[in-house]
DNA sequence: AGAAAAAAGTTGACGTATCAACTAATTTAA
DNA sequence: TTAAATTAGTTGATACGTCAACTTTTTTCT
């Protein structure tokens, strides 16, 4: 949707990434998230496409992985200082474009349509189950 | 989401479609739209992506489309026998789907819901035309 | 009438979402 | 301890959304 085709503009301008490749690059800046199956659970994105995003930061120097030296399917993943520059560069940019769109959101307006939203996934998920 | 992915499983199963196939086919069959602009406006999807759509509906015989008379540019479409046969038997489908995933919202939580969803595009519209 | 603009559709490219099948490594449980 | 189940990650396929460039036909404007 549109809203989405504004991030992308900003983050394509300022950083040269595209979202979700933002996405990863926020989840291992500024949480704790440190492999693959961190940022899947943190965000539910798809195994599949996370390995491609993580492979493409990975050929453009934004992030270096090695065999977790315990369990060696996994793999550690380390933000580069590249990645790491354009992320403190970027993330303020993000920050105040999401807090303008929200700005024109009463928190009951917010409150309810998180809620709705919910209801209708628990009810996709309840009659999906039927079928 | 997964919402929709459950109207691609119903789609899929019970008529073979996917779910841009669907709308137009809907679009075709419940509206006066005859080509393919009159299916962009009414429900604002890229020419593109209508123009393939469009053309696999073709090639799996589910329209047929002759250039107009009067406009060489436009082609009129029209539903197959096999098209209508398939809506007819799909539609009952759809909407029981639809009416019970809203049935677990009250009226007002819908009106929040698109009425900050508007917000949402419009504060959105406004900022894109600052960058 | 003739040039410029706009509209209808097509095609290509890229990004995103989801599902499925697969390998390799680890955990569990008999 | 070994067989079965899980988990981490890769790869392929398909659908969908958006942007851009392009052709052809029609409309608009002067």
């Amino acid at each position: 949707m549109r809203l989405n085709a504004q991030a992308i503009r900003i983050l394509k301008r300022n950083a040269g990434l595209t979202l979700t490749q933002w996405r990863v690059i926020a989840l291992l800046a500024g949480t704790d998230c440190k492999n693959s199956s961190d940022i899947e659970r943190q965000i539910g994105m798809d195994k599949g496409q996370l390995s491609r995003t993580i492979r493409g930061l990975a050929d453009a120097g934004y992030v270096k992985f090695k065999t977790d030296a315990k369990d060696h399917r996994k793999s550690n993943l380390k933000l580069t200082a590249k990645a790491q520059k354009i992320y403190d560069q970027t993330l303020p940019l993000m920050r105040n474009r999401q807090r303008s769109l929200l700005a024109h959101l009463d928190e009951t307006e917010i409150k309810a349509i998180y809620s709705a939203l919910e209801k209708l996934e628990r009810a996709a998920q309840l009659s999906e189950d039927e079928l």
